[in-house]
DNA sequence: ACTGGCACTCGATAGGTCCGAGTGCCAGAC
DNA sequence: GTCTGGCACTCGGACCTATCGAGTGCCAGT
């Protein structure tokens, strides 16, 4: 029995069914498919098919479909993912060209994504625990105030005003500040967040006694804005392509709703996926049950990383039914995460 | 043929139909409400109820539904709505106190909305452009950098850097620096922003020649960052609720949802509806196909403004099925913008 | 102006039949 | 062993029909 037809008559099953959303039986694939075999032995492949857990009949004498672990194995098959053609490609880089900034940028890649694939897309706004520090800026406001300003690598700005509790605008309070500026920046500029949340702890133990109560303000604002950024956004579009989840969707539709509203269901989702590509893909693709949220138990997620230069910033990706169209979609959110991190990166 | 009872028989009918979601029919409505009538007056009202076109039958033989009209009459004819229960008011009250930031208060606000109502709920940002100015500070950075902050009353805080091309760390420079902040928080401290802006234009032309160009490039600045925070901002939650639209909402829900997303849609919708409120209670209500999406010509919209202490600054809402329970709704929505308005006030 | 009564309409529901795509299995061919 | 053709069987969906009942419009009577 070769193991090979067998794969190619599931590939033509997950084909067909995602093609017309009906079960496929024996007669109907050996229209469609040249397979070179007679119905009988398709059917006996189908069988064993079945057998394995990869295809189930929703009754007797009705075509078959596609199980979660039908898809699963569907997927990991697809040895590389064909990509778009060029006039898709220079689509994809001329709508998003005409960004103006991060958050246009942002609003721009989920509207193409979801108009591409005809899902729901959702990317991640660019992590700040990510990316790196570029400057920290103190500034004296009136005579005792002191404005901190954390300036980020993705062109973030953060800032905070704190009571410094002692003159700043005198010579002496001028020195102290300056002082403080460059051991921030020496411990900080170019480095990743985290690094500099550690390393920051610390300063203060490095300056004389008489100057550690501000760098611990200091210190204490900057953390407060790390952290506070570090609630990450989620920005979607697409998700009246639900409607066409099917005929059978209602029971469905709502709790994916739900799932979509807790930003924190999808960003734990992409957190954990953009970590674990496929290979030879650079996609990760979640499928039916294989997902930890109930909600979700019917759709099946895309998702890959994304960043200005090498380094990953964030996810994006679609999510969409489990009868998807797999190899198409991942080719889109491919080559839309590629052109935003170029994007990103210049 | 009394007028008041036709009214009594709408009200019935609207109720009787919200609760059931079936047409209803005359002698259904003699079982629940004792109208000390027959059914066959109710009959002749219904039929001159239909004629005025405020109800219509689905088909013959079937009970009646409201129309667009139907409802707008049942809503213009509620002088007042019932207040929320103590209970209520103080889950409102205790839920929405937890909040920690603006952020924090926008997005409790419409989950509690939502889950109140059971319907979408929409908030408009608390928009710039209606609110005021608190405070504008230059900072130099460096020797020839100034920056720009903007600091707004509901504690939005904006800045810009910009080369000032000109030594600002000099004795000279530094007073050129305070005469300005000075002129710019005497123009703008307590201003609404399109005043400020319009003020902000002249400032350089009160200057001596050679301060002018300085003044120019942080007007310059000001502007942009008001001009770029006049893009309001939409959160919405409770999407899911759609999914009980009814059994019938297949059609209907794909093109509610391409509305929602398209926050254009929603602003202009809230911007125009929250100035316009029903006279009684301070909640606008827009029903059906008085909407000017046609994608909402299923959907009803009731919405009212809010903001800190007396002027509105922005809008919120909720959005669901024409069939709706109007005025458990419009006291839940005025409920929850009054108390919005008294977290924002503190 | 309201009521009771009556004939009529028509969608929804239930039952029954038919059809055909699809299946499993088996005996025979390669 | 593996594949093929054939055959009996299953069962959901489509289609038809009959029945039911909520609801209507209208009219004559109070």
């Amino acid at each position: 029995m070769s193991d090979e037809r067998r794969m190619t008559v599931l590939r033509a099953i997950v084909q067909d069914y995602v093609r017309t959303s009906e079960p496929v039986g024996s007669k109907a694939l050996l229209e469609r498919h040249a397979l070179g075999v007679s119905a009988a032995t398709v059917r006996n492949d189908m069988a064993a098919l079945e057998e394995e857990g990869l295809i189930t009949a929703p009754h007797t004498s009705a075509g078959r479909i596609p199980t979660d672990a039908g898809y699963r194995v569907f997927v990991d098959r697809l040895s590389e993912i064909k990509p778009l053609s060029a006039a898709e490609r220079a689509a994809i880089a001329e709508f998003l060209s005409g960004a103006i900034d991060l958050d246009d940028v942002v609003d721009r890649t989920v509207r193409l994504l979801a108009s591409l694939t005809h899902q729901v897309a959702v990317m991640q706004y660019p992590s700040l625990t990510r990316s790196t520090v570029r400057h920290i800026e103190l500034l004296p406001i009136g005579d005792t105030k002191l404005m901190v300003v954390l300036i980020l690598a993705t062109g973030r700005v953060e800032q905070r005003i704190l009571e410094a509790g002692r003159e700043l605008r005198s010579p002496s309070g001028e020195e102290i500040v300056a002082d403080l500026r460059g051991r921030l920046n020496t411990h900080a500029t170019d480095r990743p967040l985290p690094e500099v949340a550690a390393r920051l702890a610390s300063l203060p133990d490095e300056l004389a006694p008489e100057r550690r109560d501000l760098a611990r303000l200091v210190v204490q604002a900057l953390e407060d804005a790390l952290a506070e950024e570090r609630e990450e956004r989620v920005v979607m579009a697409g998700t009246a392509n639900l409607a066409r989840f099917g005929p059978d969707f209602p029971l469905s539709i709502g709790p994916v709703l739900e799932a979509l509203e807790e930003h924190v269901v999808l960003l734990k989702l992409f957190g954990t996926l953009a970590s674990q590509p496929l290979p030879g893909t650079g996609v990760a693709v979640t499928i039916g049950h294989e997902n930890p949220h109930l909600g979700l138990a019917g759709t099946s997620v895309i998702s890959t990383g994304y960043g200005a230069g090498r380094n990953v910033v964030a996810g994006l990706g679609v999510l969409g039914p489990t009868r998807m169209d797999y190899p198409t979609t991942m080719a889109c959110v491919r080559s839309v995460a590629t052109y935003v991190s170029t994007m990103l990166t210049s």
